[in-house]
DNA sequence: TGTACATCAGTGAACGCGCGTTCACTGATGTAC
DNA sequence: TGTACATCAGTGAACGCGCGTTCACTGATGTAC
């Protein structure tokens, strides 16, 4: 049943992929590794040919979320002129955890993980503080981080609180206000 | 062995206290009946004498978190002039998630609690937006309120990510940089 | 007020279950000659 | 190029463990007369 290295590291990919995805619906001590090897179309023994732990493919899955959530957000960005925050902040990524950013579906877990799922988190968190910063027009490159490291807090905070909230009335008004604020200037 | 009504409810108390604290370092799902009631000086079994389930002292610990955070953070703010964003954004909160606010140390798995804890969740950032309203000074009310939403949120993703990053300068910048942007107006 | 009985807080063993991890096995893929 | 052998991706059973929950039991507390 061996199989060839490039599907084997396709099937690896899927894993990574499922575990991403997986980590961010449900959350990363909720999901097991037998639910996410069913989700990668596979049974759970095959695992260890792949990662030497559950800790590392947090890790990977963390990389994986960061780098495609980030590439959808650069695109929202690019496409439209509302920019980032507009699209960060918008009812689709609420309700879609699955797909969005990492640092809002797990943040307090992140907080809790090892040093290179954190590194990994801190590089994305940079980035996003880089869309935004460059979206500032001409101000010295110093004031744009300062000024987008507020951003992409308010960006993370308001989406975390909108998934939280009961009254769907406010979830929405949380992200209007913070888009507004953020976009405003 | 059975004990007083009076002592009773004394364990119970002790029983959500711990549950308070250990959910906020540790995480919800990742905190076991057995190490709680253990921190409560007690043995597993009695448990149940108590709470239905495990999901209701959730609730009720959330309940106990908020309130006790609140209380903590109104002290700060009422004291110092510098207000309650400083105390939140402080290094003292953000290195002590066990004692402080549970929207920030366990805010991604609130998202996925139940209605109930949710609910207690929203309550208790209502009272938060309610301490920022208080301290805009002579504003109209309902301004107030909706800069104070963006206000919270910023200082819920700003202290999450200043526990995420694993470089301490940037940790303590994003603090810094928030707490300047909600002070200085 | 004192006595007899019911209640129930807390203990500690046990329940089934799913967790992360390991392992013997299979057989197609990759490699060496 | 063809053949023989080693490699290893994936399977499925099994490991020990801790999870949330249940239960029989103890004995001090609460209650009824």
């Amino acid at each position: 049943m061996r199989k060839s290295k490039e599907e084997a590291s396709r099937t690896r990919e899927r894993i990574v992929a499922a575990a991403a995805a997986e980590f961010r619906r449900n959350g990363i001590v909720a999901t097991g590794l037998n639910d996410l090897m069913s989700a990668a179309g596979l049974t759970h023994g095959g695992f260890y040919k792949h990662f030497e732990s559950k800790e590392h493919l947090v890790t990977e899955a963390c990389l994986h979320a960061v780098q495609s959530a980030i590439l959808e957000g650069l695109a929202a960005a690019a496409s439209e002129g509302s920019g980032a925050a507009a699209a960060y902040l918008s009812t689709g990524h609420r309700d879609n955890p699955a797909t969005g950013c990492p640092l809002s579906a797990i943040g307090s877990e992140l907080a809790r993980s090892d040093e290179k799922t954190r590194a990994v988190a801190t590089d994305g968190f940079l980035r996003l503080v880089e869309i935004m910063a460059a979206q500032y027009g001409k101000i010295p490159r110093a004031v744009a981080r300062r000024r987008a490291l507020v951003a992409v807090s308010t960006m993370i905070g308001a989406l975390t609180m909108s998934r939280i909230v009961t009254d769907s009335d406010l979830s929405a008004e949380i992200l209007k206000e913070a888009r507004k604020s953020l976009t405003d200037r």
